[in-house]
DNA sequence: CCCATATTGCTATTGACAATAGCAAATTCA
DNA sequence: TGAATTTGCTATTGTCAATAGCAATATGGG
């Protein structure tokens, strides 16, 4: 007879929570962004460069919380792919712009996120759901004191 | 002049807001429970086995969502650490047990973590919070179709 | 009881990803 | 002009998860 497996005495906790379900999320859009040959990061940098043409390497790592040495490999790639393109703003600044063939993989790309986002919310309770958002973002714009 | 920032376009979507909350969330836990020399898994394998004797190594995994391969180093590390012990099962399995160094580890991590967790949920609004946890639930739950 | 199958705990390796330190060139600002 | 900052990069390190494989043991159907 196997031994009964106890129930998760962390489930009650919000953070415990949270965690699992981000880490389900990114799995299940990293496995939706497969067919792309996109990562998450990937293509959060088409998304966010989409509608500009003055955005650098350090601007995008900004935004997106990524430092500027794990910039590197992750434009290269998308370089590599013939998603973007460097363009000189000055003799010491580039310009990460989408090429035209970025700016198709960005069309796919919406498609399957905005699929993804909507399937996400779906599974959200109604009466939930109009508060999830609002919860995260008051989570992420005053981070948690030490 | 400085070339201004843009609205980051990621930020309605609730699959970005949720990594985000996430990645701001273990930064800050992993951050509060330094003191105590113990990373975010190691605390919740302890929170785990309280109340246990008959856990063995799949078993916690199988909870935790770790693999057997990645338990080993885990469990050696808080073996180490004098904090849990391997108690026999049969030939073939043993139990993961806290030790007395381990069950008073397992207070303090205890009252940090419940610290965390509420200072986390005060940051929600008052509407929104009630819904904070179920709607995490349900995301965990019934993981999104692929 | 016996044998095929499954489970347990582990090794070893790989890859994604973040963090750090350092550097040369260029820019900015006092 | 000169000091401080910024940009983009190299190189290295550490954390963490995923995979494949293995020996020993346990389990369940016939």
């Amino acid at each position: 007879m196997p031994r009964v497996m106890p129930d998760d005495p962390l489930n009650e906790l919000p953070g415990y929570a949270l965690r699992r379900a981000a880490n389900a999320m990114m799995a299940e859009l990293t496995a939706r962004l497969v067919p792309l040959d996109l990562r998450i990061s990937d293509a959060s940098v088409l998304m966010l460069i989409a509608e500009r043409t003055d955005m650098t390497s350090s601007d995008i790592g900004k935004v997106l919380d990524i430092q500027r040495a794990n910039m590197v490999p992750l434009l290269n790639r998308l370089e590599a792919a013939g998603l973007i393109a460097r363009k000189p703003i000055d003799r010491k600044s580039q310009a990460v712009v989408l090429t035209p063939e970025g700016r198709e993989r960005l069309a796919d790309t919406r498609a399957i996120v905005t699929c993804f986002e909507d399937d996400l919310m779906a599974r959200i309770p109604d009466e939930h759901r109009p508060h999830f958002l609002p919860a995260l973002r008051a989570l992420v714009g005053q981070p948690v004191d030490p």
